[in-house]
DNA sequence: CTGAAAGCGCTTACAG
DNA sequence: CTGAAAGCGCTTACAG
């Protein structure tokens, strides 16, 4: 990038910065009496410390972040990057959600978010090495492991703290914040079951991601252990392929009584394709959205959901990476998922 | 914080980093030599410079940043603080889309965005002071600017780089992305006016942004010049407010015959108090979105919207931003909003 | 064109 | 307890 110098300049104005050595000055000692006074370190005498932290206020004093960065001090920074498609980002809330709830635990302690987003998880990696070897970040989260994930398996291979959302991987350096996929996902088929449906239809989300994979397997094997017929169609999050399931699912001269969407965006997706096609909802169909959301509380009818809390996942995520910074034991809670029942599940007809 | 020490160590790996110093000996050159190779400037000849870039790669060399910056080299970071309830930015989609934006420009560049959350208005000036102090960041990004926003009164008298999302400010360091929320309130009122509508309401959004406060004025003028009776209702971005502000509304002797909400969530929990109350979307109402997203093509009936991208105003936002940092010129293109007609809209009974 | 040296702002052994 | 000095990894005048 060329920086032309001639073009009017609006370079930050260079007000010459105040350090240590300002302060030594004014205050009659070497900067090194300066550093331990500061830093709260031994080394200097109560009255020759008080006398320096004053004349450090009255100039305004501010440490050098990069002086200190130098010399080894942490970033206090947590990176994250996001390698879905644009159009997920901006269409998901759950990403919108899962930062709000990194941000607030961060902020709280002083820890700021490097935020970057990759075409893919070649770059995404790539993008993790440079923050590290440039000491920008202190470690960083992972999202939508996949499975035996090559971003896990480098940063682990870094020894980097890492703490993986939704992940298993327990290593010295990488944390998961574990995630009940399988649970979840019983739990809605459970409720369906409950009101008496037995064909049921899963429309999924990514299948390369991990926790869709155990969403999958454990729809499977309910449906198999109690008897019921259950179709899974791949959705990949695009709302038109959840409309084409959907429309591909009702033409069936078996149809599912009830419809469960992989996401937010498909199951509204998937609810006004059944309004165009003249299905009712729930008398004909029941419908359940993996991810909770205030559209779903005012939709008409409302949304039966699971509600996750991606603030609440953030927050788990944005603490277990404080304190595997800080070598304290990481505690693990469980990320607490229920099922939020409103109008869009019934007993089939 | 307390670190302690004696738990299980996470520290990344302290492998000795590579410095010009280990290439310049290997190379049998200075370190001011390497520097000079490296950075591509004259001082060392062709054949040394090539000698000295082989043994750079070969070794893995990567450039201190901290070094760098401490040399007064630039962060190549934005910074980014939200300054809304984590409800609101956990809710609205328009700040995933801005986000996603922004991000793809600058990673095209080899940026990055530094994110925080604030609580006020305060904790966002006194974050952009600590970035800047810091050197974290080369320019900031504001938005929801208010009237004489004293966050941009603050980073203009720091002369440092900031653009305004929506703003009108420009001096010689803050340039604004120009947006005209007159011009689209009236897009979306003339869009009702010449469907037959005489009585329209608008739910506001938070009236002490800047943006909000020239909605509402297009929309009293329009409607006075037009003969239109007109209703402005404080909602504040939140659906409840805008459930109550909708009931207020059609219990009136003399109710509206279309509703304008000033965003999505808004206008979703609005549509949905229609249902409940048994009133028609279009055929007793009709209902403006300011905001589309995939939700309103998919709602039943699907929601006319002003569509003005997020994403685009955000990849403005970040153009603006490199112009500016560069000395360039900086092209502020005009913000397209549209309105996109769907089922919603209708003439009135 | 090249080399030796000072300096960016801090921290931290190392002697007194 | 205190002071003088070296060092973190780079950049950049300043002499040859």
């Amino acid at each position: 990038m060329t920086v032309r110098e001639d073009a009017g300049a609006v370079e930050p104005r260079k007000r010459k910065r105040v350090t240590i050595a300002d302060i030594a000055e004014r205050a009659g000692v070497t900067s090194g009496a300066v550093s331990f006074a500061v830093n709260g370190k031994r080394g200097v005498s109560d009255a020759t410390r008080a006398r320096i932290l004053d004349v450090a206020n009255e100039l305004h004093w501010r440490p050098s972040h990069a002086a200190q960065t130098l010399m080894g001090k942490n970033a206090e920074t947590i990176g994250l990057v996001l390698s879905r498609p644009e159009e997920v980002i901006g269409e998901e809330i759950f990403f919108a959600k899962f930062i709000a709830g990194v941000q607030s635990v961060l902020s709280q302690r002083g820890y700021s978010l490097q935020l970057q987003m990759a075409a893919d998880i070649a770059s995404e990696i790539s993008i993790h090495e440079n923050w590290i070897a440039d000491g920008r970040v202190d470690g960083v989260l992972v999202l939508d492991p996949r499975v035996d994930d090559p971003r896990v398996r480098a940063l682990a291979g870094l020894e980097y703290p890492t703490i993986v959302v939704g992940g298993e991987v327990e290593t010295e350096t990488v944390r998961s914040v574990h995630v009940d996929n399988g649970g979840s996902m019983r739990l809605i088929v459970e409720h369906l079951f409950a009101l008496g449906h037995r064909r049921i239809a899963y429309v999924t989300g990514d299948q390369s991601f991990w926790h869709i994979q155990q969403r999958m397997d454990a729809f499977a094997e309910f449906c198999i252990d109690n008897g019921v017929w259950g179709h899974t169609l791949a959705g990949n999050f695009d709302p038109a392929i959840a409309k084409d399931a959907t429309k591909r699912l009702l033409a069936s001269p078996e149809p599912p009584t009830a419809l469960v969407y992989d996401s937010e965006v498909m199951a509204i997706a998937g609810m006004s394709t059944l309004a165009e096609l003249g299905v009712a909802v729930p008398a004909d169909v029941s419908l359940v959205s993996w991810e909770d959301s205030t559209t779903c509380q005012v939709l008409h009818p409302t949304l039966t959901a699971l509600n996750r809390d991606a603030v609440t996942l953030g927050k788990i995520a944005a603490a277990e990476m404080l304190q595997l910074l800080a070598h304290e034991p990481v505690e693990q809670p469980p990320v607490e998922a229920a099922i939020v029942q409103r109008e869009s599940t019934a007993p089939p007809r």
